[in-house]
RNA sequence: GUGGACGUAGCUCAAUUGGUAGAGCCUCGGCUUGUGAUGCCGGUGGUUGAGGGUUCAAGUCCCUUCGUCCACCCCA
């Protein structure tokens, strides 16, 4: 069939089916966030093309290849936000929060990056994201994990796997880069084409390099988690013991990299096995220096971000009805009373749809196309006795009702959220 | 951006060396104008993703393009 009209690639419709997941996993989200004091917020999702060039960095792929940037009619540089967290800082900073205390904020909504689609990963993306700011040690960090770690049991999603790692910081980390580079470059001539840019632009995402060959080139190579300086050594050693207290379980992966520029210490991340090549369900870590690189004062910060889509490939299918009731009406003399039960029981707070008269047969099978619970018949009889017949679809047992039983009856048994 | 697989009815798929586009499911109607299953009968539904080329003849071969999927890259 042509498809003369259809959605920009990499960019998919919403379909009940779907969001239906999706309003599931935001349910989910903001009862398991509030248990841990955090609000919701609303940001835009068009922002300034230099809030991104400053914070993600100029040189990462987001920024230099995959954001949907554009001058608009007042020749501003505008963008399509490609992620949550610079624009929560700019939020945060623009409110004056600064001094308000910790804030502690989620939010969600689509992200936008042009990228080459496959499992898991499209161009327009919907994430759930949580932004600490204001909180300093690592009993921060070892809440915030285990409250994503209860937020994905709470989701019914299991078999994630936690990966911790400290990625130093401005104290420690220049030092251990000079390390690494050095180490790399001794064995440069084994490592892939791409490790070998790597080794010039990010040379620790060398060490998560999918390639076998180079892999086993850094059996050796230095790792942040031993170059630590003391503060940062401590910070880690503070995250542990805290998890091991909740008995949130984790593995420390010192392969672990951000492809983000702001991150520093924390790094983790929740992963699958059951998602291809974009295993990462949620990921974070700490940014204490980008509040300050974005121009306020330096305020120590943590996050993470997870992926709508991704979350929701983990999850099956819901079940349940889609509705409470259809009214099925039999002649024409019925109708105008099947049409008054119907809206009746609609105001009882029932989910409720007339299937349109016509034969009974097809009526029912409206009824268990749309999933309804019970099948409401009208025909003369009923009409005659103001009631009507009331069919439970699962166990096939009817009974006939005056409006006010069948309503007594009904009443409390929505299966709709 | 690179590499590969794939686009035929609403869905899942057939169609021999190039030779009349089919089936199952779904849907609608009938058998049955008061009951969901099953059965039987019938109907709707296609410019074979789009555009161009080769040929007497293209779903099939060639080119272009759009899209989907998988991996790389990157990342949630």
């Amino acid at each position: 069939m042509a498809r003369k009209l259809q959605s920009i690639r990499g960019i998919h419709d919403g379909l009940p089916a779907e969001v239906a997941k999706w309003c599931n996993i935001e349910d989910v989200a903001r009862k398991v966030f509030a248990s841990h004091g955090v609000s919701e917020v609303r940001l835009p999702i068009l922002e300034p093309t230099s809030l991104f060039v400053r914070s993600v960095g100029e040189e990462t792929d987001i920024v230099s290849k995959e954001m949907y940037a554009f001058e608009d009619q007042g020749g501003d540089h505008i963008c399509l936000r490609p992620e949550g967290t610079a624009g929560a800082v700019r939020a945060y900073l623009q409110a004056g929060l600064t001094r308000a205390g910790a804030q502690r904020w989620f939010y969600m909504g689509p992200m936008f990056r042009r990228e080459r689609p496959q499992k898991g990963r499209l161009r327009q993306f919907q994430q759930i994201g949580v932004e600490w700011f204001g909180v300093a040690g690592p009993v921060a960090d070892v809440e915030l994990l285990s409250m994503a770690q209860r937020f994905l049991n709470a989701l019914g999603i299991e078999e994630t796997r936690l990966e911790i790692n400290s990625l130093g910081c401005i104290e420690c980390r220049p030092t251990y880069h000079q390390m690494l580079v050095a180490y790399l470059q001794t064995c440069r001539e084994q490592l892939c084409a791409t490790c070998n840019e790597r080794i010039e632009k990010n040379p620790m995402r060398v060490l998560d390099c999918k390639n076998k060959a180079c892999q086993e080139q850094l059996t050796d190579a230095p790792e942040m988690v031993g170059h630590c300086c003391q503060a940062c050594d401590t910070h880690f050693t503070g995250l542990k013991t805290g998890l091991d207290a909740l008995g949130v379980s984790y593995t420390v992966n010192p392969r672990i990299v951000r492809g983000l520029d702001y991150y520093n210490r924390t790094a983790f991340e929740f992963v699958t096995d059951q998602l291809g090549a974009q295993g990462t369900v949620l990921a974070g870590g700490r940014y204490d220096g980008l509040v300050e690189s974005l121009g306020g004062t330096a305020t120590n910060a943590i996050g993470f971000a997870a992926g709508m889509e991704r979350l929701e490939m983990l999850l099956a299918d819901l079940k349940g009805h889609q509705l409470d009731v259809v009214v099925a009406s039999l002649g024409d003399a019925s109708l105008a009373y099947s049409l008054r039960v119907a809206d009746a029981l609609r105001q009882q707070g029932l989910a409720v749809v007339h299937a349109g008269g016509g034969a009974a047969k097809r009526q029912f099978k409206i009824a268990d196309r749309e999933k309804s619970r019970f099948v409401v018949v009208i025909g003369d009889d009923e009409l005659a006795k103001s009631g009507l017949m009331l069919k439970d679809l699962a166990t096939g047992k009817q009974d006939f009702y005056v409006l006010d039983d069948a309503i007594q009856v009904l009443s409390g048994v929505s299966m709709i959220e």
